[in-house]
DNA sequence: CTGACTGCAAACGTTTTGCACGGTA
DNA sequence: TACCGTGCAAAACGTTTGCAGTCAG
């Protein structure tokens, strides 16, 4: 909390009660939709507007704070930055969890027949959780 | 072409000029927005609807036709349904290619710590394609 | 104290819906 | 011929913008 208090200031953005709000909320629920999120707010702020969220949402991705990811089938998530990591998505109930695995092979296609710099993977598996199955 | 014309009465669609171009157009092209599939239509169709578009590409995901394929910081492509694979996406141009790679070890996730049942795997390379290096 | 941020309301772009007409089977 | 599909217009949705008042630094 404090954390992110000094990362928001470190980046030139005031540390408003409701910035710290949406870190927290993301950092103690890991995966939020906008809708979520927003209703996780009202209960702190009565009166937050879905803009409020959106104008952060979108500041924060800019300035690297947080990240989109994009599902299947379903409303895109918003997590904090942490290190590359893919994503297990449950199709029963839609719950998104973190899976760190080793990705770094797929960016050599370049030495292959495939002639492609490779920056950036973003893997989702889509199934069914332990608690589902 | 006939081909596809066949698969729609098969699921009991009729095979309109419309839908008929449009399996046409992704045939051709790969990858499409809902916009640039607009813009190719219109060219065949002078008074195409983009309600038309949006009513058959929704109504040939779910008769597993086509899929959508969502992007990272850019709006999603169609494509036809073919085996799976996944996508290379490049940064400066946008293009989209197939990369037909084997991720069959992703699914054995549940033999592992993780206790996951993966049904489906969805990775997008983001990078530099052979043209824009 | 001042510029940045919030919340409201309006605007915007995209997607969906309802309906009358037209075309496929 | 019967019904499904098209195109139009309007509606619904999610997201963005402009602005006046408020707050963090």
């Amino acid at each position: 909390m404090e954390n992110y208090t000094e990362m928001l200031r470190a980046h030139h953005l005031k540390a408003t009660p409701q910035r710290i709000e949406i870190t927290n909320a993301l950092l103690i629920n890991g995966h939020l939709t906008i809708e979520k999120l927003y209703d996780i707010l009202l209960k702190k702020f009565n009166s937050i507007s879905l803009a409020t969220i959106y104008k952060n949402i979108n500041l924060m991705i800019e300035n690297a704070f947080i990240q989109e990811v994009k599902i299947p089938n379903a409303k895109s998530v918003y997590e904090l930055t942490k290190e590359a990591h893919s994503h297990l998505v449950c199709e029963k109930c839609g719950s998104v969890e973190d899976l760190h695995i080793d990705l770094s092979p797929m960016k050599k296609l370049n030495l292959s027949k495939v002639d492609f710099q490779v920056n950036k993977v973003d893997m989702v598996l889509s199934g069914i959780c332990k608690n589902c199955q």
